[in-house]
DNA sequence: TTGGACTATGCAAGCGCTTACATTCATCCG
DNA sequence: CGGATGAATGTAAGCGCTTGCATAGTCCAA
């Protein structure tokens, strides 16, 4: 069963003429061991091309210097940025990143939770607040560490790094709106199980609410693809009465909307406005380019991880829901009317 | 130390009345175990929510059923997308993904190795086959198992999932010279330490070579960005002799180029053809669409999970070099001349 | 009835590492 | 010079799980 080409401890331990106990302390704590020791310790490790044994370490320390993501998907350029960061940030740190997905699907999150955490996952990065009882209850059985992005619960003690997607969708709204626009309609992602989805709507509906003369002609869920999107586009406009501009939910629907748009004969802006959220890459790449709402996403899964490896030491008083701004990038897909 | 919240096997025997070994048996193998008492450790399980503990599993099997990937990065929705394809398929077998970053580096790609290998990974996926000596010793010495993707050496015994890049660059090369093109220009990702880049490019100059009349009047490296790549394409065209048609070595770098062209006034493709590689969906998004190579992202990415999950149980003769076919995909960028 | 074959379970030895505690040894001060 | 002090190192007891082997029990054929 021992793995003959693996050196353990015990084989740098003879090499060295130490005990194993220097070794370990060594490596972890290199400050305990006299200066010609370590080296004398070094050299052996070196030569032998020891790597401390995963297994062992994990059982005697209790813990694993891992920490999980579960994210919807990877294929969504916007989670994948703001994972990037967070990977970034853990191996800075050396902790190391497990993925997992859940498709948006509850169901599979609560897997990915249990894979990621009997994969001895020291805290989890989990987007938006919404979950199931089950999972939450899990969550509080198991004492998981963990933080919440992409939103900012008002509720709930978790600790979260987000922004406000219901103010987003108001404000990115308010801003159609100011520019003279009161025949609305809505794209948005499927918002069952899905909290950042539906508080956009929510912050949408609100500005609309607010804004006298406004309103909603029409509004489409679909999932996060261009065909989908162009569907639902389609569906708005096939109405007796046209909406001005249509507010997407996401990036993708509102490129999506815009691919349509093109194929039915409609100029953007000037026959019909079209608004994003998120702008990732694809925002700039349109003609015209989209306008949109800016999520800081690198900046979110910089600091999600910096809350997550600090969580240990935490003083239990200490405020951990950060806020982070949103801005509207105006670009060309909005006109004035 | 030990986590007074936290049952053990230990906990889980007592309540059942049985011995450790039993538990171990029925959630490792529960055909080894008779029915009646299967049941009465399951209840045992429920009720005190055993979850097996990673590290004394990893301890005692010797391996951790986690495999890592080590990508250039997550922010190129290329390599998260097959990522995404990766980890649903390792999922599936119940093997969790660990993931690492190279930023195109071979240093931190080193570092990555060892991390994740230290973390306990049972294997690795590799993007590419170049990578400095000390790494491919380091691979060796430790008999660590891998697959190479997005690439298909044909030296080398490493498994590999990947198509090949030096052909690709020849076919979309030729299928711009059919056009009529003669006058070409180059845009590619830094070279040094990217074999897919190198092979790109030397399939590109190896098609220009076989066309009579065909010249190659520029090339320019650079940084996977749109802003990179305007830059680049900027330079390739203030030269007095201008080409026809700017062949680059990834969708992020055609559409800075055609941002850039659009910045120059100058029209894609009347002015000038462009054309990509990757079709990622940045390509389908631009006006006119990108035609591009299309590489089978999602495909590569199950298909390096099935050959590392099945590479344990390998006969050592059977052939493990899985080589995919790119397409060109035609869309609106290349012009006939 | 008895022995053999088989099944279900228990026993206990690790797996490789960390760390509390014990030991050794040099140093320094009264 | 002797003992107190503290630094450097060693000893060994786990951490929680798996698994080869031993044991006990069951069934059946001779």
């Amino acid at each position: 069963m021992r793995d003959s080409n693996r050196p353990s401890l015990e084989d740098v331990a003879a090499l060295a003429g130490v005990s194993t106990a220097s070794i370990s302390r060594c490596i972890n704590s290199p400050q305990k061991v006299a200066e010609p020791t370590r080296k004398r310790i070094q050299n052996a490790i070196e030569t032998l091309g020891y790597v401390p044994h995963f297994g062992g370490r994990a059982l005697a320390r209790n813990r694993t210097n891992t920490i999980g993501a579960i994210i919807p998907t990877m294929d969504n350029a916007m989670f994948a940025s703001g994972l990037q960061a967070f990977q970034e940030t853990l191996s800075a740190a050396r902790v190391t990143l497990l993925v997992g997905s859940s498709n948006y699907d509850p169901d599979q999150e609560f897997d990915a939770i249990r894979s990621l955490l009997s994969q001895g996952a020291d805290g989890l990065l989990l987007i938006g607040a919404a979950r199931p009882q089950k999972t939450l209850a899990f969550l509080t059985q198991h004492a998981v560490p963990h933080v919440l992005a992409w939103c900012c619960p008002k509720t709930g003690h978790s600790p979260s790094v987000g922004f406000d997607n219901q103010k987003s969708g108001h404000d990115i709204t308010a801003h159609v709106l100011a520019h003279g626009h009161r025949k609305l309609a809505v794209i948005c992602g499927l918002r069952e199980g899905n909290d950042r989805a539906t508080a956009r709507v929510l912050g949408i509906k609100q500005a609309i609410a607010r804004q006298s003369g406004a309103q909603l002609l029409g509004l489409e869920e679909c999932k996060y693809s261009f065909e989908e999107a162009g569907a639902a586009f389609a569906q708005l406009l096939s109405k007796p009465e046209k909406p001005s501009a249509v507010i997407c939910g996401s990036d993708v629907l509102a490129v999506g909307a815009m691919l349509q748009a093109h194929k039915m004969g409609l100029r953007v802006p000037e026959d019909i406005s079209i608004t994003g959220f998120d702008d990732i890459s694809l925002a700039r790449v349109t003609t015209p380019s989209l306008t949109t709402v800016r999520v800081p996403q690198h900046a979110m899964g910089r600091k999600a991880a910096e809350v997550l490896l600090a969580l240990p030491n935490q003083e239990p008083a200490q405020t951990l829901q950060h806020e982070l701004m949103t801005t509207i990038v105006d670009r060309g897909t909005l006109a004035r009317i």
